[in-house]
DNA sequence: TATATGATTGCCT
DNA sequence: GGCAATCATATAG
């Protein structure tokens, strides 16, 4: 099976409307062993340049929107379509691609897809896993069982090996929304998007459904 | 150099 | 649901 990349101007755009759209497309990956990986999203989180909890939030300029060219993150949100690899909680890589123009700041958490091809290959890579729905149900997962970290991190997400894709059939199932899962900033904003019932959404409770 | 902390996972009760 | 694991990075001293 062949796909095709998104283009850039896919990803320069707002990032709540990529998040949202990114719903129901492909990730794909041409693995160095030959073989290739495939999954559609099935959940997605929007990370702005207004939002505490985005990463780089302290090197954009509060007056005129734009950020600075400063600090190590900073330099990855200039230019959209390229992935963000973001390591949290030990060996745990989250994919992340850039959105916005050129010289704003915007970022898409992938947070779960459901596997279409390569399951094999992702078997291999999670050990874990004790159900096919637990390979790829979380952001740390899918990474493991794609087989992606800090190595991948810049790399265009606009052409092979790692790409996006446009799904084989429009998305006819409805998407829901909530506030974006594990964070301790910006737990207000409903800014997941999710594919309703889809066995593959990770676990997580929303943060801002969390006892504390 | 030293320490705090997080966009998580998996095993335990 | 509780909680430990023990990584990369930012920031402080």
């Amino acid at each position: 099976m062949t796909y095709s990349p998104l283009p850039i101007a896919f990803f320069a755009r707002p990032t709540l409307e990529v998040a949202r759209d990114l719903l129901g497309h492909l990730l794909v990956y041409h693995h160095p062993a030959g073989d290739t990986l495939a999954g559609q999203i099935v959940e997605a989180e929007a990370y702005t340049q207004n939002d505490p909890a985005f990463h780089p939030w302290k090197s954009v300029d509060r007056e005129t929107g734009l950020i600075k060219p400063e600090g190590r993150t900073a330099a990855f949100f200039d230019e959209p379509g390229r992935a963000y690899i973001y390591n949290v909680y030990y060996s745990n890589w989250l994919l992340n691609v850039v959105t916005e123009p050129e010289g704003y700041a915007g970022a898409v958490l992938i947070r779960a897809i459901e596997p279409l091809e390569g399951l094999d290959r992702m078997r291999m890579h999670r050990v874990a896993a004790r159900r096919d729905r637990d390979l790829t149900n979380g952001p740390g997962k899918l990474t493991q069982a794609f087989g992606l970290d800090g190595s991948h991190h810049g790399l265009p997400l606009t052409a092979p090996p790692l790409y996006l894709a446009a799904p084989p059939e429009p998305l006819t199932v409805p998407i829901a929304t909530s506030s974006r899962i594990g964070l301790t900033r910006g737990i207000d904003r409903p800014w997941r998007f999710f594919i309703q019932g889809n066995a593959y959404v990770s676990p997580g409770t929303p943060s801002d459904q969390r006892k504390r």
